[in-house]
DNA sequence: GCGTCCAGGTCTACC
DNA sequence: GGTAGACCTGGACGC
């Protein structure tokens, strides 16, 4: 089996930027809390579908081991395109020491540059972020569980079992009705339906949004003129695409500076919640998430 | 087995 | 700028 070896930075943990959000548990991501696994169905350009195997036990300092399942040898541009889709969905670019010299400042969020957590697992492309976050709103985690494995099965097939993630085109090729049904996820089809066909059609290109020299208060406008993506979903996208200026505020946010910030007294608005993040500037919205995830990182599930 | 209620975030219409 | 109601699914609950 073929085998890859990235470099990482000094401070990359890879663990803790695996299951640092959920996306871990969304196909065609797998995630194997107990060995300490992440597997990733991976598609070339030309068609062809590997899997990729990162288990937790091969990433040393300075360095992380893939295993690539499904083919006897990697070409040197295949190589290539794993590497460069591996970096970006681990953030093994971001620098993150502005992050964790402004948190080694605050007491109650020293844990975060301890344990290395911070960078957040990523789709290799935007559009499966956008469907991805777009099957979060207004529904339960179970639900987008079941959702995203609905609309990956739409996807091409590995021999081993399994599907990579749907391509816009063939998204857009089915009529409304056939992805509603197949899909069922209500009002929502009708959004991916849109964002899926003017994607294909190229009236809509977004991976240039990844470029960080576009100002944050663009990117927002942009993401919040796609149907479906309101003001906590782009916040998401924002944390996923480098951008830490802004909140993502849902329900979870809410619970979570009620009782570990407000000592069990809801936010009246959430003003309340964003003047609390407000001094931590660029990176408020990584705080929060990370507040978010502080309970799961202190678990025994965790640091098991 | 059936009906009802509820949770979740965004959109639209309206004030 | 703020608010009310609709949107949709599936789990929980009562009968």
């Amino acid at each position: 089996m073929p085998t890859l070896t990235l470099t990482t930075p000094p401070d990359f943990r890879f663990w803790p930027t695996a299951v640092g959000h959920g996306w871990c548990d969304l196909p065609p991501f797998t995630c194997d809390e107990d060995s300490r696994v992440l597997t990733r169905l991976f598609q070339f350009t030309d068609g062809a579908i590997v899997r990729l195997v990162l288990p937790a036990h091969d990433a040393a300092p300075g360095s992380l081991l893939v295993h690539v399942e499904g083919l006897p040898a990697l070409t040197p541009a295949q190589s290539d395109q794993i590497t460069r889709a591996l970096r970006r969905c681990l953030e093994i670019d971001r620098d993150m020491s502005p992050f964790y010299a402004l948190v080694r400042q605050h007491p109650r969020y020293q844990w975060i540059a301890q344990l290395g957590a911070g960078r957040l697992l990523a789709s290799p492309t935007l559009w499966e972020d956008l469907v991805k976050t777009l099957m979060t709103t207004n529904t339960t985690w179970n639900m987008t569980i079941q959702m995203v494995s609905r609309i990956v099965t739409l996807g091409d097939p590995y021999a081993a079992g399994g599907h990579a993630f749907p391509t816009p085109q063939r998204i857009a090729a089915l009529s409304l009705d056939d992805l509603n049904t197949h899909i069922r996820a209500g009002y929502r089809g009708a959004y991916l339906h849109e964002l899926a066909t003017r994607l294909a059609t190229a009236e809509l290109e977004v991976e240039s949004w990844r470029d960080l020299a576009i100002p944050s208060d663009e990117l927002y406008k942009r993401i919040k003129s796609l149907k479906g993506f309101g003001d906590y979903a782009a916040g998401n996208l924002m944390r996923l695409m480098g951008h830490f200026d802004r909140l993502a505020t849902d329900t979870e946010c809410r619970a979570v500076y009620r009782d570990s910030i407000n000592n069990g007294v809801p936010a009246a608005h959430d003003r309340e919640i964003a003047a609390y993040y407000q001094p931590f500037g660029a990176w408020r919205g990584l705080v929060q998430w990370m507040d978010v995830m502080e309970r799961y990182f202190k678990s025994e599930r965790f640091s098991q």
